[in-house]
DNA sequence: GAAACTAGTTACCTTTTGGTAACCTAATAT
DNA sequence: ATATTAGGTTACCAAAAGGTAACTAGTTTC
């Protein structure tokens, strides 16, 4: 009866799946992805997009976000110095995971959360 | 240069991300789904399947999914009782997104973990 | 009477995540 | 001199998530 779980081909799945939640978990990646999803932007443009984010948060997200290559950071030196972060294709080919989240989200909505 | 964010349409949209990403989120959740995607489950042979997972957490995850409900219980006094789990239509509406997030996560392996 | 099976619960603790408020650096404008 | 802009950092705290070990209840088999 028991099946797929803990045999080898299984296991690489769930570790996969694992991989995939870590790097969009939490609660303010997906928005910043979104909000990088409109072209790129400067720390300042995003802190304004995300309304209730703090700058410590928004720091913390945006480094774990470029370290597993999901955005790219680019300082110019303008005065004062200003810095862009942009989607790297890693980061775009999030696209069609982040449409069936939004999508079933609107699912559950209509059929649990009814408000 | 600002968009979407933070206007009432694409806030509705952040919020349905939001709900989709706490009904999966944590370390089990998705396990614990894909495992019941395989059949029916008493309570035993999923802790059978996930190997690491406790007694405690276990009944913990199988409570908050079926407050969202992901799956059902159903009890059956046989001697000893055994309690049966199984995923209700919401849940197995779930398999396009979590098809996606094993999708993605392989592809992130291949470019990014690397091993 | 003791052990085993089912499906959990309880107390306790550690780690991770999220949040606030204040501060920093360099440069330019008033 | 002081304020402002940009892009953060720091110290401190609270809450949530995750984990361990022991224990429970009812029944049945040894």
């Amino acid at each position: 009866m028991v099946k797929c779980i803990d045999k080898t081909a299984c296991r690489f799945k769930l570790m996969a799946s694992r991989d995939a939640m870590e790097v969009i978990q939490g609660k303010w990646k997906i928005p910043i992805i979104i909000s990088l999803s409109f072209g790129n932007k400067r720390f300042g443009e995003i802190k304004k997009d995300i309304a209730d984010i703090s700058p410590k948060i928004l720091s913390q997200e945006l480094k774990a976000l470029e370290m597993n290559q999901i955005i790219s950071r680019t300082l110019f030196d303008s005065m004062p110095v200003t810095v862009e972060y942009e989607l790297t294709p890693l980061g775009k080919s999030l696209k069609p995971l982040l449409d069936e989240v939004l999508k079933w989200g609107l699912h559950f909505r209509k059929q649990v959360v009814k408000k």
